[in-house]
Parts: structure tokens; sequence; C-alpha cells
RNA sequence: GGGGGAAUGUCCCGAGUGGCAAAGGGGGCGGACUGUAAAUCCGCUGGCUUACGCCUUCGUAGGUUCGAGUCCUACUUCCCCCA
């Protein structure tokens, strides 16, 4: 069942889809470029992380192959909590923590999207802006007429939770029928005839055009994309730093770029098909390189992957910082950068404190583990002895002094003059 | 309304006899092996300390005790059964 538009071609080709509630039917719109799809992004956090990606994505391609996106941001549904795939009710956030993470989320689609007003031009929406308009009682007699209780008990997201005995408050339990709303809402509002997400969001959209064609919109279509765990399935985007973020103060595009670096072998193909913009053909070749080989693909897939979405300045560094740390075992200037008070590095400063103001140790006890473990280095020297203090002998000519926590992860300390902090660079 | 059970190392699951910094997993981190991969093996996984050691942890608050995760009382939350 090859599909004729080249928008649900690239998207299978490149390995998006997962459940579409209709093929043919999105097919022939696509054909005529008359798809409007949106995606909602809940604000639970200042910024989006990787699992997001592949949703961001999608609406990339939805708008290359010339049709119209919408991202919506979840001002209005994130103050109710999604209960999907969720084993305990999340506390609700302030509705002022909701704006602050929507502001930080907002940043990273116009590296991926063209909004404007064109016909074919991105743009982005708020559901809080008809949400909290909503009056209780003609929303139930308007639209809450329409949805089966008796249905929503047997969606998963529901269903899991009443099997395993878990509490799932009201508040929880109409989620769903808030984002069947926007469905709706953006149906009317601007023509959108598309909702795509993960997987786990499939009963929420399905309920969203069924809630459409009873309140009789024009026909309305469902898209989802697989769940994505690395070949050895591990959930996506969990390092030693934590969460794999989209924005750049919280995880460095350095960072960033090692991630995708770090990419299992097995993964390499698919991750290029759906992180990259590169041709397929050259996805095949990359991904057919084998042993040691295939580090040059893993390459490419980190500086593509960091060119999206951090810019091609950001990749070419840091893929530069990383052949001359790891490839060149030189003192790469470019790696991330804690500061510290000149006095206080003059002062004498232990090594354990040192690691830990580094950040690559999480209090000085860790520190001593790891140099037990013999997991700790100066200067590319293990440490063995915990009472060391550093010294001015230590610095490079160019005034640093190399922190290694393992093979990977490395940190300059700088002693500066003024009373500047140390932040990572 | 009555009866019974449960809450443990703030990542998760989960043993626990009055002497416990608390078994065992998972996850994570480090080491070895490699290719900045996977798999495998080994070590570590509360804070401070050069160290003897000190401090903080088992839902909350009290109590018994030389000593309490462990016993008693009250409270909070959750689950099960009866009504």
């Amino acid at each position: 069942m090859p599909h004729e538009s080249e928008f649900l071609r690239t998207l299978d080709e490149r390995g998006f889809i997962h459940q579409c509630s209709d093929f043919a039917g999105l097919d022939a719109l696509a054909r005529r470029n008359e798809v409007v799809g949106y995606i909602g992004f809940d604000c639970t956090a200042v910024s989006l992380h990787i699992g997001s990606l592949i949703q961001i994505m999608m609406l990339y391609w939805l708008q290359q192959t010339g049709n119209k996106a919408v991202a919506l941001m979840g001002g209005g549904t994130t103050r109710v909590g999604d209960p999907s795939g969720r084993d305990q009710s999340r506390k609700l956030l302030s509705v002022e923590e909701i704006e602050a993470n929507k502001d930080g989320i907002k940043q990273v689609f116009a590296r991926f999207l063209r909004f404007g007003a064109g016909k074919r031009d991105a743009i982005m929406l708020d559901n809080a802006e008809w949400l909290t308009k909503l009056n209780y009682i003609e929303f139930l007699r308007d639209v809450g007429r329409h949805f089966s209780v008796n249905r929503m008990l047997s969606m998963d997201s529901v269903k899991l939770r009443l099997e395993r005995d878990q509490e799932m408050s009201f508040i929880e339990f109409n989620y769903m029928c808030l984002q069947a709303y926007d469905f709706v809402e953006l149906s009317r509002r601007v023509g959108c005839n598309l909702q795509m997400g993960g997987s786990d969001q499939w009963g929420n959209i399905v309920t969203g055009v069924d809630l459409g064609r009873r309140m009789a919109t024009p026909q309305l279509y469902a898209l989802t994309t697989p769940l994505l765990t690395t070949a050895s399935g591990a959930k996506m985007g969990k390092t030693a730093a934590g969460a794999v973020w989209l924005n750049a103060e919280l995880f460095s595009p350095y960072d960033y770029w090692q991630f995708w670096r770090n990419t299992e072998d097995a993964d390499v193909g698919r991750f290029l098909r759906l992180f990259t913009l590169l041709p397929l053909d050259e996805i095949r070749r990359l991904e057919s390189l084998t042993g040691a080989d295939i580090n040059e693909a893993k390459k490419v897939l980190a500086t593509e992957a960091t060119r999206l979405l951090h810019g091609e300045q950001a990749a070419n560094e840091a893929a530069k910082t990383a052949r001359e740390t790891f490839e060149e075992g030189a003192l790469a200037q470019s790696l991330p950068t804690v500061e510290l008070p000149r006095a206080e590095f003059e002062a004498g400063l232990g090594v354990l404190t040192a690691f830990v103001r580094a950040g690559l140790a999480a209090s000085n006890g860790d520190a001593r583990r790891q140099i037990k473990g013999g997991g700790l280095r100066l200067n590319d020297v293990p440490v063995t002895d915990e009472r060391a203090t550093l010294r001015a002998a230590d610095l490079s000519p160019d005034g640093v002094i190399k922190l290694s926590l393992g093979r990977k992860r490395h940190v300059l300390l700088r002693p500066v003059p003024a009373e500047k902090n140390g932040s990572a660079a």
C-alpha cells in the first residue's frame, strides 16, 4: 500500500508511522496539499526533551511537503494533567509555572518551522486561549454529551489505572475530553484536519476524531509515531546528566552532539532517518558500515542532528571539540568550562572539591569513591591521592586544568580574577 | 460505620529477628574488554572526615527501652473485606 502523497511517503520511508485512522483518506488530502496538521505539547517543563523531537520532525516534514503545520502549546491542558502512561497522578503545576514553561518551550520551534501568515506557513496556538474560557454547563451540554463514559473506561490510559487500583481523579479523567475538544476547536478555527502524536496518544487522538464526527466537523485524521526505545530496549533520552533537553541552556550543544555520537550501532540507521534530513540512499550507505567504520555514521548523525537544533556553527564546534578530545588527545579549549575565583584556587583547592565544583562529582564522598574506582583524572593522569591539592603547575599554558570522569566526561576548570562564578560554557 | 493490611535507603521494586547505615534486585556511575557501540565480567551507589569517628535516614508526632525500621499510642495517606 504505497502512499501517493509526498507527505505520507516521506514519513513512511523514514520510519515515523505507527498507526493512522485512515491512510487512504489522509493520503488524498496530502496529495492536494490540504493537510493542516497539529501536535500538542504539554508545558510540564521549561524545555522539551528529546522524546518530543520525533513529533517536531513530523511537523517539519508536514510543512516541507507542502502542508500546514500547527504547533499547539498545551497551556490549558497542562493545568489538568494527562494521565496517559502514568502510574500515578502528577502534582498540579501552578499557572505561573506553566506560563514560564511555555515560554521556554516555544523557542525551539522556530528552528524547525517557518512561521508566518501565508497559507503554508506554520502557526503556533495555545489551547489556554479557548479552554480557560469554557463555561462548564455549556461544555457539558454541547460537548460532554458526546462522550461515552463506558468507552472512556475501556481506554488503555484509564483501564490500566483502574486495573492496578490506582487512583485517578476526575480532573485527569477529563483530560482526554479537553484534548478531543481541542481537535474540534482547531478544525473550526484554522481548518485543522490531522492530529499527530506518539503512540501513547492514539486513544486521545481518536477520541478527537470521533468527537469531530459527532460535532459535524469535516473528516479528521489521526497519525501516530512508534514509541522510541534504543535497540537494547532502554527508554530513549536518558544520560548521566539526566534528560536530554532541547534548550541549549539546559543541555549544551556539545553534550547534545555527544548524545548522538554514543548511539548504539543497531540504532544508527533508524535515527538517521528520523532525526536528520539526509537523503535515504546516503543513509543506506552510512548504516551499512560495519565494525569501527560505523563510527563515521555516528559522527554524521551527531553533527546533522546538532545542526538542525543548534545551527551549523554549534554543530561544527561540537564536532571539532570531540575530534580534538577523543581522536587527537589534544586539550580542546571549547570543552565545557567551569570558572572559579583565582583566590580560591591559590588558597589551595583540594581535588575532591575541584571535581565537585566541576560538576563531575555529586559530593566529596562521591569523588572519593570515584577515585577508589579509578574514575577520576586530572590532566589525563589518574587521581590516586584524595588529599592532593591543585597547584599552579597543573595549569595548562592557557590557564586551565582538565578534569575527567571516566572516558567521556571532561570539564575544564579555569581560575579567573574577578568574582565571576562557575558556570558551564 | 465496623474489621484487616500497607507506607523502608527521596530513582524504582523490595527483605528486615530490638543492636541497622539497614539483605537482595532493577536503574545509574566507574573499571576491565572494545570502536566514545552492544554483550560480558568486576567495583561503587546517604552526608562530613587523612583517619579513630561523627551526623542524617525506614509515612507524621509522641512514648517504652541502655538501645527502635523493628514494641506501644495518636494522626495522615493508600489498599482489602464486612455494612
